[in-house]
DNA sequence: CGTGCTGTTTGCAGCGCTGCAAAACTGTGG
DNA sequence: CCACAGTTTTGCAGCGCTGCAAACAGCACG
């Protein structure tokens, strides 16, 4: 199976002339080692051009230096420019990250926190779950380190990193409100079990309706499957069929709020003087589009390093830590979908 | 529930009553097993939940079941497309897909296929370079199965996978011509060692005018350093700043065109009244933009997966194969951006 | 009843590394 | 010169699996 033979460790302690366990000490940077034989060493190193074999030891020391990262889609903009940010930190701490797409599949979602075997291939999990049960998550190895991101309070046994929803969705609402609008809708809500994202988004409307002491058209609000184009452009036809529709929409993340106004341009609406529209994500394409789109913009940057290292941190601790409700902060930022052009 | 130790083959061997060989021989589906035993050891399996150990295996076999796929950018819609297929490919076929980034980094990329220690870690890559130098590639470790993606021809030691560049840049700057456009400009050239995609689609820009018996205005081909689209809204500005500014706009990626557009509109140009656009790569971004942009598309589903296929092939046999050329379909979608609002 | 054949099962070594504990060195003080 | 503590180095076992070749069937045939 290998052309060629590999450079071990024994090879390189033969030319130094010393234990194959002293050249791994010295490899591995350890302790009690005298100058004069690491200089020895890593000149045989050197020569040679030994590098070690991770696989072996991976197995020695029944780890694999490797983190996996679940997301739903991985093209999906707000994922891809998470991960980014993930495997930057987790390289830059000595780890590689393994990417695992489920496509939303909640089966292999749930398989792949729960199958022992893959425990080899990965010391933790950062996860992105689109439709874990609670259940789920309840019979998963309990020995695997787990820190979820989205939306998902923590029961104390995995950590959870994402931003205020509800607060976020509050001001996003009013920020409309405050434009004067008067009939607001959302877009986006799943009031099911695994939409506690959507949830918590539709909690935050509400509130600043009630803030204001407006009350909540049922009809405005709209459930959307997932959060993606498609969900958007569909949702706002339905809701520009209605008798009477709405003059500002909150949608619950930038794809949706891009597919609305691609709707709303087809229908001949003006964007932001017809109907104003505020997206969640702060993707870039938001940034470019025609309007651009005023959004609440996480700060994917902290969420990305701040998953890794909780999960790090829950990797090498024996015990392992309780698990933290982790909040990365947000801001508004305002475009022309909701201020018109500047 | 065991906690802490595993089960072994050897667990599950003593309570079959066969020996551990014998386990792995069922586990692993070898011939030559009578169908009684299988069956005795399948149920010692099942009772006792046996999972097989991924690094051991990996260990003693000599390879690690995973590939590593190598982008620039994963934020780039068109690399997380892309992706997304290769993941599936690869997981249909039993491996696991390693994901690096490089930031556009050339060292990084040059590490990457030159340091043996990696080796280990991916049994072959694929690898869609930004800035690989046919240096790089010549030092790279040989035994290193090795397929290549976008534009890069092959020097017959790794495969490559891509749609044929200059025909489908001609046929897009040819569909511009057709529109009755006489200043058509084109943005993203790239005319260094590293931008061969880059050269590639000039090439075809220039094909297209002279196959129509037209000049091209040298100043109407603007360099970009990437696709992105901050680079295609500066290159336009740029354009409009011309004293005869383009009427048409061949960009080298969707990204730049939605750049470009986004310029436009902010200049009160009409799209595609005043200035066509058109694209490539057929992100989703462009179907629903504002206007939806006219776009080369490549079939991407099937450069994932022939370069999955290729690759396995590469890492499964002795010899290499000898590299090929690989050229996968690709058709032009004409959207608003070209054709205006239907 | 041995001989050869095919098909099935087994034992052993070893992939390359690290954990552990013992061994071999220091150097110090009595 | 010995006992003792501290530092450095070593040997060995073993992580859990598979490659290899040998051992052992079972069967047909002479």
């Amino acid at each position: 199976m290998r052309r060629g033979r590999h450079i071990t460790l024994r090879d390189v302690a033969a030319l130094a002339g010393v234990s194959s366990r002293t050249v791994s000490n010295v490899v591995n940077g350890y302790a009690n080692v005298t100058e004069a034989t690491r200089a020895r060493v890593q000149r045989a190193v050197d020569e040679l051009g030994y590098q070690p074999n991770v696989l072996a030891r991976n197995l020695a020391q029944g780890r694999s230096g490797q983190i996996a990262v679940v997301v739903p889609y991985l093209d999906t903009p707000y994922f891809a420019e998470l991960l980014q940010g993930i495997i930057r930190a987790a390289r830059t701490r000595g780890y590689n990250v393994l990417i695992d797409q489920t496509d939303g599949d909640r089966a292999h979602e749930r398989e792949l926190i729960t199958k022992r075997s893959h425990r080899l291939l990965f010391d933790g999990v950062i996860f992105s779950p689109l439709g874990l049960s609670q259940a789920a998550l309840a019979d998963r190895d309990p020995t695997l380190p787990l820190v979820i991101l989205g939306e998902r309070v923590s029961d104390g046994t995995f950590d959870h990193v994402g931003i205020d929803d509800v607060t976020a969705s509050r001001q996003a609402t009013e920020h409309l409100l405050d434009l004067g609008r008067t009939r607001v809708a959302a877009i986006g809500d799943q009031p099911y079990e695994t939409g506690e994202a959507a949830q918590l988004r539709t909690q935050g409307f509400r509130e600043a309706h009630r803030s204001r002491g407006l009350a909540v058209d049922e009809r405005l609000i709209i459930r959307t499957p997932r959060f993606n184009r498609l969900d958007g452009a569909t949702a706002m036809k339905h809701l520009l069929d209605l008798p009477e529709p709405p003059d500002a929409v909150f949608c619950y993340s930038d794809l949706v709020a891009l597919g609305a106004i691609h709707t709303l341009i087809a229908r001949g609406k003006r964007v932001p003087e017809d109907v104003a529209v505020i997206g969640y994500d702060n993707i870039e394409d938001g940034a470019y589009s025609n309007p651009t789109v005023t959004t609440i913009s996480p700060d994917k940057e902290m969420i990305a390093t701040t998953a890794v290292e909780r999960l790090l941190l829950r990797i090498g601790s024996r015990t392992p830590p309780p698990g933290l409700e982790l909040r990365a902060p947000h801001q508004l930022i305002v475009r022309e979908s909701t201020a018109g052009r500047g």
